[in-house]
RNA sequence: GUGGGUGUAGUCAAGCGGUUAAGACACAGGGUUGUGGCUCCUGCAUUCGUGGGUUCGAUUCCCAUCACCCACCCCA
């Protein structure tokens, strides 16, 4: 147990840090392009702060959070999502009185209680953007244009964008009050989890996997068709700038967010190739929770794209990303006067840029070359009392297997070129 | 929370009731007392996730337990 990472935890280990890198660094320029000005939060909030914003009847907040006292009584939660600590933080200190509207990016550790699978996990990493301060459409779909060119750019070009609106919370609440009116009669044939799905959130039951309630769902009224006139507007809007921007999607009204405080747009990015956790992003409207926390009546949309997803899918689509070079000079040593010197002079390399490496573990010259070769160093050079007396060094390219004497003064200008 | 699958070295694994647990890769050392990638040699599991049970005998059968994986649910 000692040696075991926590259920549903996840080392990265250095071998497999560089595509983490990769992504993080294509995502904060992709936010520099589109002006999002990174937020950082703490890792854990108040409690209240997610049974407020993202709905305390929510299965995240009912049975998924860390949470605990402190030793002040506090009670903490380690961040389930990333938009209420954003939210919070926002009015907190106040940033709409700042240039309105504000857009922000994260890239933080989210925690649930789950039972892992692939694709979920407890500890799991969310890059997102938010945008607050507009009703206007236009953020929506710069949100979802965002996310688009994002996973382009990692040369991710078959996801498939599914958009919906869930309307307000007045045309929703006719919505669901429709459908439980037209399986009100077939109530008795839905299988125990559409059952109880009925009263709390029917909608759930369009996407049954169960083929019962899938044939019983048959013709059931669509959100879609019960928006009120300003929600519907807002949805034609939208689907009008993703046309305008050249953003291909499909209108899926299974769509239903597990967070309570969405509101109209409703989008994820889903794919078939890593299993059954397919949502590798997903956002959406928010135009109370800023109001609900304690803020301003102030909008908000954005996403959260989860960053283990994104390396499985990566993964699974083949997209290669760069390894990068791990050596480029190792410093090979024969002899005690060698050492010595072979140890300022790897300082003077690193001091220059170059990656620089020298055995610790005593190994003879053969060794030290094999040791080289496994780093995949560029260049050795050999230091032994030949080259001490004579004031040179031997260097040699390992993937050409020449090598040279150069004089010491030189070093540098042999490697360089 | 519910279901299914798997657990033999760092990794991939064979063995499936009988004396010392194949093999490959990796790793370490050597063949060459100053030169890597190829080749050759040597080393590397008193023990088969853990605990019980059955048996003359268990890595092999049974039970429990733990861990990991996958799916449902839900979500990133």
């Amino acid at each position: 147990m000692l040696t075991n990472a926590p259920k549903g935890t996840k080392d990265i280990l250095p071998n497999q840090v560089y595509k983490w890198h990769y992504v993080e660094n294509a995502f904060r320029e992709a936010c520099s392009r589109y002006v999002f000005k990174e937020m950082r939060t703490p890792v854990f909030e108040h409690t209240e702060l997610f049974t407020r914003g993202v709905g305390d009847t929510t299965d995240i907040v009912e049975k998924q959070m860390y949470t605990f006292e402190d030793y002040g009584k506090r009670s903490i939660t380690l961040k389930p999502e990333g938009t209420s600590p954003v939210v919070r933080s926002f009015v907190e200190h106040k940033l709409y009185a700042d240039v309105q509207p504000s857009k922000f990016y994260y890239i933080i550790p989210c925690f649930r209680y789950e039972k892992p699978q692939s694709g979920r996990l407890r500890e799991f990493h969310q890059m997102g953007i938010e945008i607050f301060g507009t009703n206007n459409m236009m953020a929506d779909a710069e949100v979802i244009g965002f996310a688009s060119d994002f996973l382009n750019s990692l040369g991710l070009h078959d996801l498939e964008l599914r958009i919906n609106s869930i309307g307000c919370p007045e045309c929703r609440e006719t919505y669901r009050q429709a459908l439980r009116d037209f399986l009100k009669d077939k109530y008795d044939d839905l299988c125990d989890t559409c059952k109880g799905r009925y009263d709390r959130n029917p909608m759930r039951i369009l996407d049954c996997k169960s083929p019962v309630c899938q044939e019983l769902s048959k013709g059931a009224p669509y959100m879609l068709d019960y928006l009120c006139e300003d929600c519907k507007i807002a949805f034609d809007d939208l689907k009008k700038n993703l046309d305008a921007m050249e953003i291909p999607y499909i209108i899926d009204p299974g769509i239903v967010r597990g967070l309570d405080y969405y509101t109209k747009t409703a989008f994820e990015f889903v794919t078939n190739q890593i299993g059954a956790q397919g949502t590798v992003c997903g956002g959406g409207r928010y135009d109370y929770l800023i109001e609900q926390i304690g803020g301003p009546p102030i909008p908000g949309v954005g996403f959260g794209l989860g960053i283990e997803r994104l390396q499985l899918l990566l993964e699974a689509s083949g997209g290669a990303i760069p390894k990068p070079d791990n050596l480029d000079v190792f410093v090979a040593v024969m002899g005690e006067r060698a050492k010595i010197f072979g140890l300022k002079l790897m300082r003077d390399l690193r001091k220059q840029g170059f990656k620089t490496e020298m055995d610790s573990l005593g190994r003879n010259i053969k060794g030290q070359f094999k040791y080289a070769d496994r780093l995949s160093s560029n260049y050795t050079i050999v230091i032994g009392d030949n080259e001490l007396d004579q004031n040179m060094v031997t260097i040699k390219n390992m993937k050409t297997s020449t090598q040279k004497q150069v004089p010491l003064q030189d070093i540098i200008k042999e490697i360089v070129e």
